[in-house]
DNA sequence: TAGCAATACTTCACTAGTAAAATACATATG
DNA sequence: CATATGTATTTTACTAGTGAAGTATTGCTA
């Protein structure tokens, strides 16, 4: 059997016909949902990353300067650390390098010297004011052709599995 | 308004929250969508990295050997690539290791002197043959609590997702 | 209140990942 | 058929990311 595709198939069909020629016996239907969103998940990471590629900002600072944003205080370094999901030498790295720009300022926590607080200038406001919008305008772009309702199915059945995946509560 | 989360929200249900409280004029929809998928995505990465933490093998270095076991035939380091969606040096360095390991081996192309063929060696395939069924069966977890005909339905709205994000098909 | 365990962040030393240059081969053109 | 252009992979030189050790501070407990 060679290696070919039928039209209409997506990468991910392909991948599993490939998966059953040559596992038989092993029944690789979930590849159905979770092969699409990593995939998905990888092509938006990409497109985020060509997004901002002419911003000044790496994605990684850019999540970082968007936890800030969103919340209506600053945040711990370890706070930082669990919203964009790395390593807590990550956060460092990043908030030191955004300091030396001015797009984040480290401010001490009266309550415990050993904290860190990481608040957002008005430098670092002013590129999520810019950026935002356009991001959510991208993501929307990439929901195209779906309805609102069809939208709002598939984003229920998704909550659903992140439920499964979040390890005992999200906070 | 004080950074606080209503009891059955999930990580994204707060995200949209934050930013709904303040950006009020932009409308986040899509991260109802979006923030899900990736945060899926990265959940799933990590639950990857960890479970084969002791198979000798990295996750890219398991998704290389997984494209050649489920292709009838050995592919060209540029067509391992492309599965991967990582750089070619990248290739090129980890065809290195698992050729050192023998897990491949690296085979001149007789029609085009350019072309290397990454080919599968027993002890490849005897990697997958214990890890690709294992991953399917982890995958299935995370799709616990969700009928046949939900799962269905994900799936299909995912795909014409992954067709929006396609640039311009996939091979 | 002294000592000790725990916590928050940073530093360090290392590994992984990449873009661009280099290499090797193939193909088209005059 | 020599040369130029294009393509496939590797190498190089660099950047990014991390686990573990280190530092500073807090909180517990006897």
């Amino acid at each position: 059997m060679p290696t070919s595709s039928a039209p209409g198939e997506d990468f991910v069909d392909h991948v599993r016909h490939q998966w059953a020629a040559a596992y038989p016996d092993v029944d690789a239907e979930p590849i159905e949902v979770l092969g699409r969103i990593t995939r998905i998940g990888a092509l938006a990471l990409h497109q985020l990353d060509r997004a901002l590629a002419g911003s000044g900002v790496s994605r990684v600072e850019f999540e970082i300067l968007c936890a800030l944003a969103r919340s209506d205080r600053p945040l711990r370094a370890s706070e930082v650390t669990t919203a964009t999901m790395t390593s807590g030498a990550s956060t460092t790295k990043h908030a030191d390098r955004l300091a030396r720009v001015g797009l984040v300022e480290r401010l001490p926590f009266e309550r415990d010297g050993r904290v860190v607080l990481l608040h957002l200038t008005d430098a670092g406001r002013a590129v999520v004011d810019q950026e935002f919008p356009a991001r959510v305008d991208r993501d929307r772009r990439m929901l195209e052709g779906l309805t609102s309702d069809e939208q709002a199915t598939l984003a229920a059945l998704l909550r659903r599995v992140a439920a499964n995946l979040e390890p005992g509560g999200w906070h």
